[in-house]
RNA sequence: GGCGAGGUUCCCGAGUGGUCAAAGGGGGCAGACUGUAAAUCUGUUGGCGGAUGCCUUCGGUGGUUCAAAUCCACCCCUCGCCA
């Protein structure tokens, strides 16, 4: 059994409470958590990933998910690792954004209703909108110190640059929320990010004042990559998201392949089911053979985000484009009809309306930097027409600059 | 409420009437080198156009001027000190 350390051993726990109690616990029968993700975008990202794999192994070990979207303090916004103050959402575009995010956990989760620890998917909205401040003063307000609260690292921070009373009251209803789960659904443990310790502690004490019992709580480190950068939604090559139409499993899969050699293990351990065992193998890995370990890492990746059948479509096709196997079937392609090709059409053209470039500018600079290719060829002129003898099986391969591939089909 | 400082292009940050699409750094992108890696060097980094050119941008709205990111008025926001 051993949850607790498995957990520990693929680097996935910063800090905890109790470790001992919480050891016991883990492995003594299945117990209710709660993890809370806020709703500020229609999509999850990149940074959403570490919690939602310990949700996954938590309850693979048998313990019983609560997904907590905050509907309500999505409208507060956490100041928690944060420098500036969230831009306030409407009420309804939150509910929405609540609803995409449901079904893309789907992919980590099971939320069937069938077993007894199916997922749970909650909205705080639905408790913390019927609020009544007064009464919400007199029995959460004043068990909370100001001056305790002042001391937190994440108020602390924001005490530099400036905290608006919005913010600084996210820390109760946090609080409240966990009092709130463990009352109504018996959660006894909170997972999450390494910026939400405070709050977390800040719940457990409340419970502790409010119902006499001992919760506990744990949080995974912020994930860095080895060159610093925070595992962000923002990541060299634009954002990436957890929605297929957003970042396509094609590019999901090429964003896995393209970490740095470094952070490929590491990784692992973070993001995919592979064994300890299993990854201390690709551990021993050196030199280029590490591309190994992240085709591996990029393959298990894009299976859990988008499904196997995914994962093998975006790894067939980024064989054929970089090791010249297989069919070029899969990569990314855009259907242009063959009738277009007559009034003129420009590699400029091309590049820009597939997304390869951003804009005519964007192409045309490209073009001038060599970094525009059709058929494999570098474009020497991009503002010159394409001629149909380049076409081949009716396709063009189109590149942009290194490893930027997109296909082009007339029809 | 009073006083002071400030809001600049993705970020930080210069710019205080034309030479400003706006220094410098970071980041991004591209080229060379490689292993779809790292490091390094070089170039590039608002939109449209083949181009002299045009359009949009310096918190907001008006105004002064041949000409404004730069001057004036009012407003909004942030920070600091005082009350």
């Amino acid at each position: 059994m051993d949850t607790l350390q498995s957990l520990i051993d693929r680097s996935l726990v910063y800090q905890m409470t109790n470790e001992e109690k919480l050891n016991e616990l883990l492995d003594a029968g299945s117990l209710s958590f709660y993890i809370g993700f806020d709703a500020t975008a229609n999509s999850l990202h990149l940074g959403h990933l570490v919690p939602l794999m310990i949700a996954s192994h938590l309850q693979k070990a048998g313990h019983k998910p609560h997904i907590l979207i905050g509907g309500a303090t999505a409208l507060i916004g956490d100041p928690s690792g944060r420098s500036t103050e969230r831009t306030l959402e409407t009420r309804d575009t939150i509910n929405n954004w609540a609803d995409s995010l449901k079904s893309q956990m789907n992919r980590f989760l099971d939320f069937s209703s069938s077993t007894d620890n199916g997922a749970v998917l909650l909205n705080n909205a639905d408790w913390l909108n019927k609020l009544n401040y007064i009464s919400f003063l007199r029995e959460v307000g004043r068990h909370f110190s100001v001056n305790r609260m002042l001391t937190a690292e994440s108020v602390k921070q924001r005490l530099e640059t400036g905290l608006s009373f919005l913010e600084f009251n996210y820390m109760l209803l946090q609080s409240y929320d966990f009092l709130h789960l463990f009352k109504e659904h018996n959660c006894t443990l909170q997972v999450g990010g390494a910026d939400q310790w405070g709050n977390i502690v800040a719940g457990i004490d409340l419970i502790r004042r409010k119902e006499s019992s001992e919760t506990y709580g744990f949080t995974c480190p912020l994930v860095t990559t080895s060159t610093g950068e925070k595992m962000s939604k923002s990541q060299p090559g634009g954002a990436v998201w957890l929605d297929p139409a957003l970042t396509s499993p094609y590019q999901y899969y090429q964003f896995w392949i393209n970490v740095d050699d470094r952070d490929a293990t590491y990784f692992m351990k973070l993001y995919t089911f592979l064994s300890i065992n299993e990854i201390a193998e690709y551990e021993k890995l050196e030199g280029a053979d590490i591309r190994k370990t992240k085709e591996k890492l990029a393959f298990e990746a894009t299976a859990i985000a988008h499904g196997r059948k995914e994962a093998e479509k975006a790894q067939s096709a980024a064989k054929s484009l970089f090791t010249g196997t297989g069919t070029q079937q899969d990569v990314p392609s855009t259907s242009i009809p063959l009738a277009n090709l007559d009034e003129g059409l420009s590699a400029i053209d091309l590049f820009t309306q597939t997304g390869l470039c951003s804009s005519r500018g964007d192409a045309r600079r490209l073009g001038k930097q060599g970094g525009l290719y059709i058929q494999g060829e570098r474009v020497s002129v991009p503002e010159e027409n394409i001629t149909e003898t380049l076409i081949k099986d009716n396709s063009l391969l189109l590149r942009a600059g290194k490893k930027r591939y997109h296909r082009v089909n007339f029809v």
